[in-house]
DNA sequence: TCAAAAAGTCGACCACGGTCAACTTTTCCC
DNA sequence: GGGAAAAGTTGACCGTGGTCGACTTTTTGA
């Protein structure tokens, strides 16, 4: 009977993601034991590392999973009206919520995908990819209607966007702003900073 | 004899930080045990615990004091003729070879720095603050010369550039760009972008 | 059908970072 | 000077994440 080796696989995987996210969420990561993690899958601990690499590689690939719901849902109702400044509020506020919403996931979330160490880079290329795009069709969209220059290259645009929003999430993890209506003004501020540009014009 | 106590802790220190700095240079930080470095600094183990709550604070006591020097250095040399994008570029760079001096030291380094737990938090103030002290100086002079718009409250600009050199570094990490030199075009392009602006003008 | 190979499971085991109560050294003050 | 209090030191000890070789289950193909 083929496939049922796979479909074990499957159902192992999913217990073990699952526990985790229950476990991880009660008590908190650090909190949670691999021993206690094995026991709520019902698996053995050495069965855990057949599944995933390290410990925080779970936290990850549940994360990986549900930023990708997010980003889908994000791509179909972005109100198509509203200007790019606003468009980009939605889709990095909404990222700010889903990572922060346990703060310790979050941490290692973000210094996984902004520092990452070798092991762990291929991991998250479709996440990448599926996120870029994401942004890549507002900023296209914003050159269309003729508001955003399109002598630069997007790829630096989307990442010049990018980076401010991580420096607004840096500075909530460094406890400079507070609260999430901070968060997106800050946020706010910085776009339209980036978009009118920093020189000096002629009046 | 007063002192007496006083001078010790800080050659004990010392012996901690100098046997870090050759252990985690010559094996890896990771690869370097506490019970080495405590037997390799003389003293026993829980002794170290006494002057660092953490290990990865060791090393951050150690880059702390490093960066510091690397401030005070470019605050003094730093070509004041030059343009600001120079300038930052100056700057940032040597924050980027520092930092990337050993992949793994930065990696944690910056992790801290950016996405810190509440541990670490009040240690980086004065670093911080010595820091933007620099960056701050070189935005107002040029807001002086009439380069820069002095409308936008300093902190964003400063924050502004310091998001686009952590993108760099972020790319650096990610494997996205690899030489110093990528590094660097990247970064002066970002920060063209940012003084330009990113809004389509009229001729 | 069945035995050998391949894949998957397991928990005792390891080295690690960090703690702590017992111990030593330094300081204080009568 | 001396004795008590304060500060500093220590390594055995703890729970952890991760490994490994012995074991079980599934697949393969003759």
């Amino acid at each position: 009977m083929a496939g049922r080796r796979e479909e074990k696989k499957k159902k192992t995987r999913k217990a073990i993601i699952d526990a985790a996210v229950k476990l991880f969420g009660d008590k908190g990561y650090e909190q949670t034991s691999m021993a206690t993690l094995a026991h709520a899958a019902g698996v053995g601990k050495g069965t855990i590392y057949g599944y995933f690499k390290t410990k925080s590689e779970i936290l990850l690939a549940f994360c990986e999973e549900q930023l990708g719901f997010v980003y889908q849902e994000l791509a179909e109702k972005t109100d198509s009206n509203a200007d790019l400044v606003q468009q980009l509020l939605t889709v990095f506020m909404a990222e700010f919520r889903f990572v922060t919403r346990n703060k310790e996931f979050g941490r290692i979330f973000l210094r996984e995908i902004i520092f990452p160490k070798e092991l762990t880079l291929e991991k998250f290329h479709e996440l990448d990819a599926r996120y870029l795009d994401l942004i890549f069709s507002l900023i296209t969209a914003s050159q269309a209607r003729g508001e955003l220059r399109d002598d630069y290259e997007l790829l630096f645009i989307a990442g010049h966007f990018y980076s401010l929003y991580i420096l607004a999430v840096s500075s909530w993890y460094s406890g400079r702003v507070q609260t999430e209506e901070e968060v997106a003004e800050g946020m706010e501020h910085l776009f339209n900073q980036a978009i009118e540009g920093l020189k000096q014009r002629k009046p």
